[in-house]
DNA sequence: TGTTGGCACTCAAAGGGATAGAGTGCTAAT
DNA sequence: ATTAGCACTCTATCCCTTTGAGTGCCAACA
């Protein structure tokens, strides 16, 4: 069945009313607050079809309608109109986000604490996928004898480094020689392009014995291969306790409780990502709504999420979980907003 | 006045109930689970003076008495014992606290976590407080022209590193003759003596032009300083949740909320810290209860931090935010017990 | 002087109607 | 296709009563 003109209407006014009254609708108020030139009766033939098609439905018998996720989900993907932000909205969010960091992990923790404070809802981002970006600079630092630290600068200005165990009696010149030799022919390679035999045959110029060279070169690999798994930032938990969507404990609970497992989080944000280049979905924006997200305690939440890019080739993603019933364009033309306040910012360190 | 032994019996006996039971206590019911060889109407007469000098307190006036915060302190100063944990329950601990971890920081983390998982409670743990720990190793390294990374290692086995802006055309040579002359002359020195003034004259032996190099040393100052900023890590929120004690809504929310600005929760506690010191209070735990913690909606809390050491003259805090109704001795010895796992654990990096 | 039984009193919590009101579906008329 | 009208449904709210655990106080007792 299609949904003719006034049934979007239909759908487009009970979704605002809800969202902004959190209130079921009724036909008559519905008549009251819009602008329908019909009767309520009318209204109620067409609010019987959207329940039969599975757009609005009915907490009880005798109470208004309120949409279902496939109500949401038809109001996001045909009927909501996005506007752009006002310039005092950009202008406040494009002060928060303070641009006088050194790193780019700072101004991803930056961007994340705005659109928690913009939005009031829970905001996370996660750390560039840097698969794709390439060693620069790699040193190993001895600390002390069985220490060093790796550190590592990698295409995008990010810097990571990591302490690893080498043996206990590798002098500094021999350290300095292997760290040498992996530089040289590692530098230029992206990440994901570096395996342990890599790392192993870039060793093999130098004159260090073998068993010790292969416990350092081993650690090289595994503080290399640390440099790119992915982080997530996540903020604002707190404040979807003082949404009336959550002023039932239990579902409070398990919201924060699943929140809780940052990992987890992070996992599905992956997973999400992944499945929407596979589709070759390239909508900047990621929307799911309700029961579309596969994450316990999540049923009354949208999660809503964009994609930065710090190069071509790395990027990351930044946005928001809150109620499902949220003023969707306007949360949108925020995020819209700081990834690319985010995005303009990247450029300097890059 | 004088708590003569049956009234602290009284007292011990109302907490013990109030904690297990979460319902007010009546004298009837005292008599009932507990071995008092008197009437009910003779401990009628004891609350009430127990309510006289302030210990407990009525919900209302037909309900039975919960302890008031100065009843429990006087039952945490006086009144409890405490009990070694079973070999079963540190036997769990060990188990998760792993300690193949290569950094401190990644060791205080787990603690954290365990801790949290073992109350049930929020967790928290400050990182060392490194003021005392002296300079072993500063290098500056070239990442791109106008930027550089800081790198130290402090005794104590911490590494620190921080991202630097430095003139665009230095160069890497001179870059490593300002590193040598700074990590020359700074080395050993405990971080707090460390000044702009000394790393400005630990860089004049240098033979880099004065702009140029008073650049590179503030920045190296910067970093040396924000090297013993304190962090905070805390962990296990959303559990406050699943307590009776915040199953207001209104409570859990002005807890969370608090909660979630870690920086002044990181604040109090050094304050806490501070103030203990002065004092010359070397108990090693530090206790706060209900409205004697300074913090807002921590009214129905309970904070205790033990205090763990890296090496002698370097430490750092950990502990639990719990609700006032908690069972002490248990809480005390689980984070005593993590303590001591942590301070034995560290031993390997020092 | 400390202890006890007895008793009137208090108050939150739980249960049980009764009522109001917003909303619905259906039908018959337009 | 639209509308007015109407009987029906169901929650939320208010109010009233009852219940029961607990208290304070008094007079008697050891």
């Amino acid at each position: 069945m299609q949904l003719d003109n006034r049934k979007k209407e239909v759908l487009h006014a009970i979704v605002d009313d809800y969202v902004s009254t959190n209130e079921p609708v009724g036909s008559k108020s519905l008549i009251e607050r819009y602008n329908f030139n019909v009767s309520s009766a009318t209204l109620r033939n067409d609010m019987a079809e959207l329940e039969h098609m599975g757009l609005i439905e009915k907490p009880h018998t005798s109470a208004g309608r309120i949409p279902s996720d496939k109500g949401y989900r038809e109001y996001v993907n045909s009927l909501m109109t996005i506007e752009e932000l006002s310039p005092k909205e950009q202008l406040e969010i494009e002060k928060r986000i303070d641009s006088s960091v050194d790193e780019v992990t700072d101004l991803i923790k930056n961007a994340t604490h705005t659109l928690s404070e913009t939005t009031g809802f829970v905001s996370l981002a996660m750390s560039p996928r840097l698969k794709k970006s390439f060693l620069k600079q790699l040193k190993i630092l001895m600390i002390e004898p069985g220490k060093a630290l790796v550190v590592m600068v990698l295409s995008a200005g990010v810097v990571k480094d990591k302490v690893v165990r080498i043996p206990n009696f590798l002098s500094d010149e021999q350290i300095m020689k292997i760290s040498g030799a992996i530089e040289k022919s590692l530098t230029g390679k992206p990440l994901d392009e570096i395996t342990l035999v890599t790392v192993e045959t870039a060793g093999k110029s130098t004159d260090v014995p073998e068993p010790l060279l292969k416990q350092v070169l081993y650690e090289a690999y595994a503080a290399i291969k640390q440099a790119d798994e992915l982080n997530i930032y996540l903020e604002g938990e707190h404040r979807m306790l003082s949404l009336p969507d959550f002023s039932s404990l239990g579902r409070a609970r398990d919201l924060l409780g699943t929140l809780s497992d940052s990992g987890m989080v992070a996992g599905y944000v992956n997973e999400m990502e992944n499945a929407a280049r596979e589709q070759g979905n390239d909508d900047s924006f990621m929307i799911r709504i309700g029961q579309e997200i596969a994450l316990e305690g999540l049923d009354d939440c949208s999660f809503i999420t964009a994609t930065y890019n710090l190069t071509d080739s790395v990027s990351g993603n930044i946005g928001v979980i809150g109620p499902k019933r949220m003023l969707y364009s306007k949360v949108i033309s925020q995020i819209d907003f700081v990834k690319k306040k985010l995005n303009k910012e990247m450029q300097r360190f890059t």
